[in-house]
DNA sequence: CTGGATGCAAAGGGTTTGCACGTTT
DNA sequence: AAACGTGCAAACCCTTTGCATCCAG
């Protein structure tokens, strides 16, 4: 297995996603980066970012557009997708405990995935302020 | 807006979904209609899940991996995905009913998806025998 | 006849990868 | 010095789209 060693990069890259509460996509992060790092390619970017969803620090989300977002809250938790400005917002839900899932099933439970969609508050002042 | 038209590529589509338990992506459609229509080219099935899909026919299911899939089983339930085989299996669980998550949150929740990951049966099986 | 549907092929667009060079250990 | 990381650009791969033709209503 390889070794890991440091990279000014993929510090950054992972400062950068643990500093933010919203959930960049990897072409924002490259921008961001761009200026600490102005020769930085997006091979670096998504490299990185793999190895980072590897070592457990990131997460990478998937919301059926065409490209993924990363998180650096790493504690399980759910996610609010606007539908409207596709904003991502994280959102606290006493859904079911896992062993109370798992007795309802024959296969084995190692993860989950809760997500709400819908309309954001800031949209919803829009949409009314223009009708 | 548009009005749809009789084509038996499309009803041939959406029987096929329908008549499937598993969890097809628009490549496994492509293989199974080229029996039917063996000059069926692909625009014509992604257009057609489009339109499907648009009509509340079937739903577009997005795991995380490169291409989607798609199920013909519209009524409200949540799937395990085998992180070993990527199989997908619908499963019934009784998550919060949408009232009580919606007083947690400012924004206006329209839907939700709710997903396990883990090993599925198969798979522990075939691990077992391996050791 | 009119406008949606199809086939074909090319274009899109996010992500991955080969390679030579730069860095960390 | 050995091996991982980076930049650059080309390759990938699923999906979308333009266009001429076909066909349902």
């Amino acid at each position: 297995m390889n070794q890991y060693r440091n990279s000014k990069q993929r510090e950054n890259i992972l400062s950068y996603i643990k500093s933010v509460k919203t959930h960049p996509t990897a072409n924002v992060i490259y921008d961001v980066m761009k200026l600490d790092f102005p020769n930085l390619s997006m091979g670096t970017v998504y490299r990185n970012l793999q190895i980072l969803s590897d070592q457990g620090e990131i997460t990478k989300l998937d919301f059926g557009s065409t490209f993924d977002h990363y998180d650096g809250y790493t504690k399980e938790h759910s996610h609010f997708v606007c539908t409207s400005c596709q904003k991502v917002y994280d959102i606290q839900v006493d859904f079911p405990k896992r062993e109370q899932v798992q007795k309802t099933t024959v296969h084995q439970i190692k993860g989950s995935l809760i997500r709400y969609y819908g309309l954001c508050q800031d949209c919803m002042k829009k949409m009314k302020g223009e009708n």
